[in-house]
DNA sequence: TAATCGTAGATAAAAAATATCCACGATTAG
DNA sequence: CTAATCGTGGATATTTTTTATCTACGATTA
């Protein structure tokens, strides 16, 4: 079992991007700059986030990526479903059914296995879930040691964008 | 993320040694062909049960495998970490530590944003961590219908072989 | 109108999962 | 004893998934 790079990649970009100021965006190059990938591939999980009703895409000279929503309402089960897709990890392949069967039963009840493994993708879905980036962002402003912020500052001023003509 | 196929295989094939009658085993040849898969193949999770002390294997010409342990006392987790390996599905790469940061912390807390991935997989453990072996049989048998009964019992009396000389 | 941006689809490269085979050592029924 | 059966371990091939990139296109706006 493993998760994709690119969600670790979706969770970081999400968490910038509300750091921007009210109408700035940040581009999908920028973005992808930081995170050492090319454009095209960041791209794909960007937009993925922007289908799901995460991210908004703002078209033009000067436009880029901004949360479509406050980060109080994103959560990383959001983000996970969005870039891992909707599937559950377990997937039965209804081994029961097969052959002289010593642990078989009615087929028209479900698996025992497949109900206690989606039960436990479940709990796993609903701890995500009770995580959302603006619960992220108070944690590591809390952390925050300072000598980290001024840079932070520098990166925001060259990538940042206004995007008020959008509007 | 997705949970190979071979995990599935694998509970299935801890859940028929659990049927057997004591000192008895079933081969991996007969297990692998159960699964529609190679011997060799099913071996490799066999033999890493085995490693793990869920399973015994039996030597010899009437040899196979059998569980190690009471059914009461193998776990789904353990089933699952056995064949999947031990790492968490989130491996943080550090993405914060990246260039001019907008949301970095300091290099000795912990990432905040790996914490809470990881939580959740603690939580999906957990659950299945709850569920035993011994309690998927007693669910099965209140749900089989008696008609398929009859073929498990075909089955073992195919595939299971005595192994009380080995002990 | 020309630069910048996102969109979409095709495609290539890398990694992981899946699956198989073979040579070896251990065990034991006959 | 010995031959058959079984598991062990390593090497290897195949397939699928993931990761990553490129190119052509359409939309927006300075």
């Amino acid at each position: 079992m493993k998760l994709g790079d690119g969600v670790e990649q979706a969770i970081h970009s999400v968490t910038m991007l509300s750091c921007l100021q009210p109408g700035s965006t940040l581009s999908a190059a920028a973005l992808a700059e930081f995170h050492g990938v090319s454009t095209s591939y960041l791209l794909k999980h960007l937009q993925a986030m922007s289908g799901a009703g995460l991210l908004e895409a703002v078209p033009g000279p000067k436009g880029g990526y901004r949360l479509a929503k406050a980060p109080e309402k994103i959560t990383l089960l959001d983000i996970v479903l969005a870039v891992e897709g909707p599937e559950p990890a377990f997937r039965c392949n209804e081994i029961r059914l097969r052959g002289p069967n010593p642990y078989a039963c009615k087929p028209t009840a479900p698996c025992t296995i497949n109900v206690a493994m989606l039960k436990a993708e479940q709990a796993y879905r609903a701890e995500l879930r009770r995580v959302t980036i603006a619960g992220i962002l108070d944690d590591l402003n809390a952390k925050d040691d300072g000598s980290i912020s001024a840079r932070t500052k520098a990166f925001l001023a060259i990538n940042e964008r206004k995007s008020s003509a959008s509007a």
